[in-house]
RNA sequence: GGCGCGCUCGUCUAGAGGCCUAGGACACAGCCCUCUCAAGGCUGGUACACGGGUUCGAAUCCCGUGCGCGCUGCCA
């Protein structure tokens, strides 16, 4: 008989969600996903003084923003909890019990040891296999302490602890338990408990091999939320470091890394984060989100940028335009501004290189003209008018397009010209040629 | 120091004895496309840490060495 699959993520209210816990979160959240099981979520402040709410909420803002909701557990309630280790103490104290009643605690300046039957541990993990630890030297391997002389509770211990009590199938967590899990095991059979099968999970390192840590460029969740990153990119990313597909795909959907993802599938080699690819693979995400998606995500860039775009509907068609362009959210603001301010500045250099030269001015003038004339005013047709006026006039249509970006946007760069100035309109494209023509050629 | 884990292009990886003169992706370079910048397409360079085995044959198995990381806490 199988025992249902009850997975979970059990981090330390630190004050943020790092890289490398959220990958941990995801690898758990996949295996409950795969396997139809439970997701858990545990809040591991062992005492009163860890137990921050603020830090709390960055925890469930970052799992929430990567779309990895959990089924059971802080803020959600079960039939396990608490689900904060603050509020677990009774739990703690009826185990230490336990083992009290069975000898195998003693104090020592006035915390409590676990005494360790000092055997040799074989720990049986899913990614690394079976390792032997010999923990019969005490000099190598001291007693684990359980609690402090104030009473507050160890980790390894509580952890045990509520894994049992939690009925935890899968443990999986970074590498760096590893060589702590035979302490854990000891534990459990103190308890005269199975213990539940292993998963450790190679590290996430800095682009220069060494451990990432709060302080590194993107080891934050939430930089990514603030630079503007999708968050199905940044989750898609993140499945990519320790495990793959093993086809050659990167970029898949989130139900299909459902249904591939195994455990034994994981990589036993840490990985450096690529902030490069990220950024690609958000860049990826962008361009083929549809539109409803692309116009949610932005908004909130756009009304902190304070850019007064009236109606959605008036907004989204915009967007279009400038999807593709885009490689952070962040971005978009800078896109679109010159479309809803009839004032947009003008970008000093592409005047200089485009307005200020040998026959711009006419050239301009000559194409507000020209585009007086359209009919009807479409992309087509207005790209139409530009080759008809090149060649009337014996030029590249790139010696009338140049300057009409920049008088129609301010700037250099942009989406196609032809479909900007028909979403703009010709009131405001001849509009905009005029303030041009006067503020630079009075 | 001890113990553990790891070691394929700069990075993420495919590879589970012959399919590998090692494949894909990011990054990089060049070319093409083109109204700009991107995107896209094409081409190119760069990798099995080292040394011994085992085998007809090893990136793949074994043993050393080296390097990296982790643990070794009354941190989690």
């Amino acid at each position: 008989m199988s025992t249902p699959v009850r997975v979970r993520f059990a981090p330390s209210p630190t004050g943020f969600l790092h890289v490398g816990g959220a990958r941990t979160a995801l690898f758990n959240w996949l295996h409950a996903r795969h396997t139809g099981g439970t997701f858990v979520l545990r809040i591991e402040d062992t005492d009163r003084e860890r137990h921050n709410e603020e830090a709390v909420r960055a925890i469930y803002h970052g799992l929430r923003w990567l779309g990895l909701d959990w089924d059971e557990g802080a803020e959600k309630g079960g039939d396990f909890g608490p689900y904060y280790q603050s509020e677990r103490g009774p739990i703690y104290e009826r185990y230490l019990g336990i083992l009290q009643d069975k000898g195998m605690i003693y104090e020592d300046a006035g915390a409590l040891r676990f005494r360790s039957p000092r055997e040799t541990v074989t720990v049986h993990d899913e990614v690394c296999g079976s390792i032997p630890f010999d923990l019969s030297n005490p000099g190598t391997h001291p007693d684990m302490t359980v609690r402090r002389p104030d009473g507050s509770w160890i980790f390894h211990f509580v952890n045990v602890v509520d894994d049992i009590e939690m009925k935890i199938s899968h443990v999986i967590r970074g590498e760096d338990h590893l060589s702590n899990t035979p302490k854990h095991v000891e534990l459990y059979k103190a308890f005269g408990v199975e213990p539940p099968r292993f998963a450790h999970i190679p590290l996430i390192l800095n682009p220069d091999g060494s451990k990432m840590s709060k302080r590194d460029t993107g080891a934050s969740v939430q930089s990514y939320i603030q630079q503007g990153y999708a968050p199905e990119a940044v989750r898609n990313y993140l499945c990519l470091l320790g495990w793959s597909p093993k086809d050659n795909r990167e970029i898949l959907p989130i139900e299909e890394i459902i249904s591939l993802f195994e455990l034994k599938n994981i990589n036993r080699r840490s990985a450096g984060f690529d902030l490069d690819k990220c950024f690609w693979m958000n860049g990826q995400y962008l361009i083929q989100m549809p539109l409803e998606r692309f116009t949610d995500l932005s908004l909130p860039f756009i009304n902190a940028a304070g850019i007064n775009y009236g109606t959605r509907e008036g907004l989204v068609p915009v967007l279009a335009l400038v999807k593709e362009k885009v490689k952070h959210l962040t971005d978009v603001p800078a896109w679109i501004e010159f479309f809803f301010n009839d004032d947009y500045t003008y970008d000093e250099a592409s005047v200089e290189k485009s307005l200020r030269t040998e026959g711009a001015l006419g050239r301009l003038q000559a194409l507000g003209a020209h585009l007086a004339n359209v009919e009807p005013w479409t992309a087509e047709t207005i790209e139409a008018a530009f080759k008809d006026l090149a060649a009337a006039l014996g030029v590249k249509t790139a010696l009338l397009v140049h300057p009409a970006r920049v008088a129609a946007t301010g700037r250099s760069v942009g989406p196609s010209l032809y479909h900007l100035l028909e979403l703009l309109g010709r009131e405001r494209v001849l509009a905009r040629f005029d303030r041009t023509r006067e503020k630079f050629f009075p």
